[in-house]
DNA sequence: TGACAAAACTAATCTGATTAGTTATTATAT
DNA sequence: ATATAATAACTAATCAGATTAGTTTTGTCA
């Protein structure tokens, strides 16, 4: 394979690294091949569009965050487990704010083409099955948790909530809500004490 | 004022509806002439740039929102009123696609100018105050209940959460435990076991 | 009626993605 | 060692769409 200088993980770091400084938004090809000391054309036997290497970005970010919770869990169960996947989480997104916008715009369902589960939703699945947890319970804990997160991190990097201690406290107040929450989805638990009927009035 | 024919609300209504069609992301001057019957150029008469007019979109977006939950909260109170402010939001973000990924995209401060809240953020405060919660408190609450509600609509949106009856299900499940949440708050209450010490250790 | 201002138009410019066609490099098989 | 084939880079060209410049039209108001 000739000209072994570069390659989709090199394009991939170049990419993050770009996106964080100047926002998915802007990144552009003419400036990433710059960095690359390459000319833009030349990213195309690397890359299929601008807007495909949005979405590897994305999937890169994935990689990465969910190979760092992996690591944050090991050795640690229960309410802890939770608070360090999102706290890991939390921390991923603000260390790399364009990356983490390309994960949250170039969003895909959290399947493989195969249908199982990702990497990472397998991790958190898990961690609800070590819980007394219905099945079904797990996938809304699931969805109420991957929502509030990145709408969490989303908000913050967008400044709607100030960049302050504040915020971070925010946060893990809302994580706390929701262990509570989880707690009482527990078989043996007080229960939730949800509405029968419609949502809508 | 001559060629009375445009003005910004038809040209935004007009944008919200190519939005909702095509998403923001592929939002263009030439469409939006073209759906408006003029030259792409004769936009700058009423709009700064193509980036302003999301960010124009965005605001447009919010005051609707804003305008129904608040017709939807008349005469409710309490839990029901929670509910209903989350479900009108959803609905909207159900029902315009496109101004939703503007609103989530190209959010900003939730003050106007001048500092003071702005209208929604108002009515979701008052509907805090009408709970005991501390004032500061209150605040949290607002940050966790709207990173919740956009992160969920934005990743339903891109797909992630399946277009069915589960992921509806999923949401309101997900308001139940906000609403929980608020409970342990409110004085008096049973308190949440918040930890005390360090988030990331 | 005539002058002004607003809003639209056409023509032109600029930027950046993408395509076409060519050249250089290197792994691999002879 | 060397020829071959595949890969990756290059240059030149095209295209699309935003934006700017300069002009014309049209409605308002003195």
């Amino acid at each position: 394979m000739p000209r072994g200088n570069l390659d989709k993980t090199k394009i991939l770091e170049a990419a993050a690294a770009l996106a964080n400084e100047i926002s998915v938004k802007k990144l552009s090809l003419k400036q990433l091949a710059q960095k690359l000391n390459i000319q833009p054309p030349s990213l195309y036997n690397h890359v299929q569009s601008l807007d495909h290497l949005r979405l590897d970005l994305a999937a890169y970010g994935w990689d990465q965050a969910g190979a760092r919770i992996a690591e944050a869990l090991i050795g640690v169960s229960g309410d802890e487990a939770i608070r360090r996947a999102c706290s890991v989480f939390y921390e991923y997104a603000e260390e790399n704010p364009g990356v983490f916008e390309a994960m949250a715009y170039y969003n895909r369902e959290n399947r493989t083409a195969g249908g199982e589960p990702d990497r990472l939703t397998g991790i958190l699945y898990r961690l609800c099955r070590a819980r007394d947890i219905a099945e079904t319970d797990a996938v809304h804990v699931l969805r109420i948790f991957r929502s509030y997160i990145e709408g969490f991190a989303l908000l913050t990097r967008h400044g709607v909530f100030p960049a302050d201690e504040t915020a971070r406290e925010s946060f893990f107040y809302g994580v706390e809500f929701l262990i509570a929450g989880i707690r009482q989805l527990e078989r043996g638990g007080a229960g939730l004490p949800m509405r029968g009927g419609t949502n809508d009035g």
